[in-house]
DNA sequence: CGCAAATTTGAACCAGCTCAACCGTAGTGG
DNA sequence: CCACTACGGTTGAGCTGGTTCAAATTTGCG
């Protein structure tokens, strides 16, 4: 299916998708070229847009090159709970490709650069490359692994473990689509989304930044985070990296063989 | 890539996974063929045991035709969540195509049986037969809405209405496969698993369980349910079916469009 | 029948909530 | 340039949904 191309290291990697595919698969100059010739139609969102409406109908499909996009739930009630955040690298509203209305919102908590597909047109690509429904596979299961680490935190970590939890996610998964400067990341999340991220009140979202800083773990102002004692936040966390499975472990022998796959 | 199958209702179909496809898909005679190529090692689990180790090795990828799965994360502390819960139609370590090893425990709630496959050999009857990848997509894709669906629930409904949510998605979730009598409906999980979804105690989920009762919207006892008042059920969870994705939208052109994409 | 596991109930406690007030900073319009 | 507003963050005080502990009861099962 696909000849032998030219492995390249994650530094030389243009888009973000293939700097986050590089953690697990062999990035080689034929994938790149395949996304390539992908990525043509790329749109920039303004900061709050919203890109899909809840109860709303799907429309494209996006692939995020940079900037933050938030998927959540407004209920009756009035309160709002953020399912999970999409950054570089991770394709948005996928759903669109089997279901024609959203049960969430999505909307831009950065300005946001991203490439744009019409759902069928993405058929079409994967249908010219199977490769492509590789990492499409493989992104759904890192997101689902990312959903199911989120209901452990919800479910039994207490709000300190889980705002520990959630800051070691964001980093490990900066880190994989190059950003640089760990220790002064930026993270343009306000306490209020952090609290409907992690389901808890605004107030002891607050409440648990001040004390992470208090105790020399973190300190979260401005979007700026700084992280004072790594090891100590992941420790508070039970942070274990392994369910972003950014562990290579396919060669391209193995991605050939999924791509024939899914 | 199909002929055209003949179409068949959901009482003549005979596997789960087909009842559950009809939901959504336009399940044919063409289908139906397929998988029954492609079932035909199963096997036979008894109760309490245990398919995947947490932190062991995947093994095979399981299709559940009868029996109820959960995949649960044990915690140092000692505590223990349950991010889903499989259910005839379900397909189980799904993951065990890409990755190697398994961040959470997967045990049978019940004598289970499956259909069994190596993982290897899916992947060929996906080559062979491209209308099971739209399958296997669309079996993500409802997993993930659960998934999402339950961190709403962790994250931002009180106990009481979480319990009436997990409810109705069960309810819902085996009326699609064809279970009768809806009003006295067996569900095979203790309350100290059922408090292990809903991420709270023991002891709360059982006083909880006892007020729905006292207050005539449900009865739960040795694993039988009845359901007193299914619309106040649902008004108490705030449960919109739509997650689930049972509303066929899928003809058979567009399964088939589906099928050459992933 | 007898053991082990699951359920039930009460009582005391606490993590996280709500309410309420206040602060700081960035517009924005006069 | 200042006054005004809006929005995000901060802090204290009191409250409550759900926890933990402990003990009794029921149920499943060999």
């Amino acid at each position: 299916m696909l000849t032998e191309g030219e492995h390249v290291g994650l530094a030389t990697l243009t888009r973000a998708i293939l700097k986050k595919l590089s953690g697990f698969f062999d990035v080689d100059t034929n994938i790149q070229a395949i996304f390539d010739d992908v990525c043509k139609s790329s749109v920039d969102l303004a900061a709050n847009s919203v890109l899909v409406e809840q109860s709303g109908d799907y429309g494209d499909v996006f692939l995020i090159e940079s900037g933050w996009v938030v998927r959540s739930r407004n209920m009756a009630s009035g309160a709002r709970q953020i399912v999970n955040v999409a950054l570089p690298g991770d394709f948005v509203a996928l759903n669109a490709l089997l279901f024609s209305q959203s049960d969430f919102e999505l909307s831009c908590k950065t300005d946001v650069t991203a490439y744009r597909f019409a759902s069928n047109e993405l058929g079409d690509a994967i249908g010219r490359y199977p490769a492509l429904s590789a990492a499409l596979f493989w992104a759904n299961a890192h997101e689902e692994s990312m959903l199911a680490e989120r209901i452990v935190s919800l479910g039994r970590r207490s709000a300190r473990a889980r705002t520990a939890h959630v800051l070691c996610e964001f980093i490990s998964r900066l880190e994989i689509v190059g950003v640089e400067d760990i220790e002064r990341l930026i993270i343009p999340i306000s306490q209020d989304d952090f609290a409907d991220i992690l389901g808890i009140s605004i107030v002891h979202m607050n409440k648990t930044l001040r004390a992470l800083e208090r105790d020399g773990v973190i300190s979260f102002r401005n979007a700026l985070l700084m992280v004072m004692n790594r090891d100590r936040l992941e420790a508070e966390a039970g942070f274990e990296a392994g369910y972003l499975h950014f562990t290579r472990r396919m060669d391209s022998r193995s991605w050939r063989s999924i791509s024939a796959v899914a």
